[in-house]
Formats: C-alpha cells, sequence, structure tokens
DNA sequence: TTCCAGGCTTAAC
DNA sequence: GTTAAGCATGGA
C-alpha cells in the first residue's frame, strides 16, 4: 500500500536528513521510528490508530510527501489536522533565513549552522506529551530519561503492529485519570514525578490547561508563568516546552545541562559556564535563543 | 566508588 | 531571597 496522505511545499532551509539525524539520537525513542529516508509515527485520527511515513518527494519544487501505511484512511479534517502536526513536529512555517544571517557569523554557532544546516527545532506539538518528555527528563541522563517515556508509553500508550514491529502513541492524559502514584513509581519514576505527571494530566483532561490558552497568552513569559505555577515544573521544564511544544524561538533554558556542556566544549572552558555567562553569549542571538539552543545540543552528538 | 545526568521541592537561614 | 539536602536511577 502506498496511499498518498498529503504533500507539503517545504521552505528554503529544510533539511530531512539534518532533521533525522537528530531524531535518531537515541535508539530508545519509542513515539517514531526512522530510516535514512524518512520517519514512520503512529497517529490516532477520528479515534482509530493510522500509521503515517514522511519522505521528501524530491522532483522539484521539493515537497515533504505523508503517505498511509496501515489504518483506515481519515476523513479530510483529520488528514488537515494531521498536516497542521506535521508543520509544528518540522517547524515547516518559520523562516530561517535571520536565525542563519546571525548563526553564520557567531563564532559559537558559525561551524553548527553549517553542519545542522536545514535542521530545524522538532517540535512536540502535543502539550502533554512535551511535559511528560520534561519532567521525565529532569535530572536524568537522556538514556534513561528515554527508558521512562517507552515504560510509560507501552503500559498506557496505543500500539499498532506493522511489518513485524510495534508502533506506539504518547498516552492520552485522560488515561491517568485512574492511574496511582504507585503505579508510575514501580515504572521507576521518582515520587515528583509520577506526582507531577498524575496532575498534569488530570488538569489537562479536566480543561484546566491547553496548549491553546497558553498561545492565547500575551507573551511566552506568560506562559512560562503560568507553568511555573504547577507542582514539579520549574524554570527548564516550562523554558523547555515554550521551546518545544509553544514553538518561542526566543525560549533559552540557562539551566540546561546538555547547552552548558555545549557550550563549555565549543569555548574550551575548563568548567560549565554560569546562567549569567549564558546569558551573555546569547546577546548576538536575540529572538533566536532556542534555536541556538537546539543547534548547540548537535555539538554534544 | 564516586560523580554527573537536557531539575524540582522543601526546609532552613 | 538565597542556599542545602533529598530525590532515585543509570552510566562513565
Amino acid at each position: 500500500m502506498n496511499d498518498l496522505l498529503f504533500e507539503l511545499p517545504l521552505p528554503e532551509f529544510f533539511d530531512l536528513g539534518a532533521c533525522l539525524a537528530y531524531m535518531n539520537r537515541s535508539p530508545l525513542e519509542c513515539l517514531f521510528r526512522s530510516d535514512s529516508k524518512g520517519v514512520n509515527r503512529l497517529f490516532v485520527l477520528e479515534g482509530a490508530p493510522v500509521l503515517v511515513r514522511l519522505t521528501v518527494a524530491e522532483d522539484q519544487p521539493l515537497r515533504l510527501k505523508a503517505t498511509l501505511l496501515a489504518g483506515v484512511r481519515p476523513g479530510a479534517e483529520a488528514i488537515a489536522d494531521l498536516a497542521r502536526y506535521i508543520v509544528e513536529w518540522f517547524d515547516l512555517d518559520r523562516d530561517l533565513a535571520p536565525f542563519y544571517r546571525i548563526a553564520d557569523v557567531d563564532p559559537l554557532l558559525r561551524p553548527l549552522a553549517v553542519s545542522e544546516r536545514g535542521l530545524r527545532i522538532i517540535g512536540i506539538p502535543d502539550l502533554f506529551e512535551a511535559l511528560c518528555w520534561a519532567i521525565l527528563g529532569q535530572q536524568v541522563n537522556l538514556a534513561f530519561a528515554y527508558r521512562l517515556k517507552q515504560r510509560l508509553t507501552a503500559e498506557y500508550g496505543e500500539s499498532l503492529e506493522w511489518e513485524g514491529h510495534t508502533y506506539y502513541h504518547f498516552p492520552r492524559p485522560e488515561v491517568f485519570l485512574t492511574v496511582t502514584q504507585e503505579e508510575l513509581c514501580s515504572l521507576q519514576l521518582t515520587r515528583n514525578k509520577a506526582r507531577t505527571v498524575l496532575e498534569v494530566a488530570a488538569l489537562i483532561a479536566g480543561g484546566g490547561l491547553s496548549r491553546e490558552e497558553l498561545l492565547a497568552l500575551p507573551t511566552p513569559e506568560a506562559a512560562e508563568q503560568r507553568l511555573l505555577k504547577l507542582r514539579g515544573i520549574g524554570p527548564w521544564t516550562s523554558q523547555y516546552v515554550r521551546m518545544r511544544c509553544l514553538r518561542d524561538t526566543t525560549a533559552y533554558p540557562v539551566g540546561d545541562v546538555g547547552l552548558q556542556n555545549a557550550v563549555k566544549f565549543l569555548t574550551g572552558m575548563d568548567r560549565k559556564p554560569t546562567p549569567a555567562e549564558l546569558l551573555e553569549f546569547a546577546v548576538p542571538w536575540h529572538g533566536w535563543e532556542a534555536y541556538a539552543t537546539f543547534y548547540l545540543w548537535r555539538a554534544l552528538y
């Protein structure tokens, strides 16, 4: 079966290979499966699992092609929703020319702007998934964070078998309304993380928090303040969500150990930079701090 | 063994 | 308002 769902025009400065390289940084990733030419991901559309493959159609003009691998072909409205998700997943409607005008002459960013040309911030458009991924990643190494996400997803998410591989969809918040803290602790979440995941799930499931509501606030800082009110959500998590879910290019997680280590490595400092020093480095990046961070992370791999 | 991981909360000053 | 300890586990 090779059922075309839609094609999206690709902007200047888009390189699927560079994006896939980032997405492939852990073999433990459970929410999509990529190869050299594309990525497969399970979606739930109209309540039914749908396995979709994204590739680049090479004939001019370049287009991102979505094909249906498995599941029932969704209706036009669901397909339009999926297309919007893909645009946000790969940040396709962003003009990167201003970022490269900065990065190409920046001592820290220039090598990455060359080697990672066409990399876009890989988003986490679903707010619950983004919050959970950030919560799981607090203070632990990435490999362990991926294991926690895999356990949570395998236990509570939907799945679909296709050609010998199981594809998973991140659990919806409603699923956690009947889950206890002890159950999540048995997956090796700390009590704090388990509690935070359950409280965030209940809040989102009950309509007390949504991506739309955060985006409707007057500024990204206001969205950050809203998230900071939640127990278990601190500065790093709220800035991370601004960057990867709310698509705020000015988000700058100065407390991020990966960012600190990348700057330490690229500058040759004998210690990690302080948040104040990171803010100094970021002065020329004004407006593109999140993209700078995302590119700097690539220096670690 | 020790230290660090894409931190946050609580308690104590 | 700032600082220190506790959290839980895996990897180097």
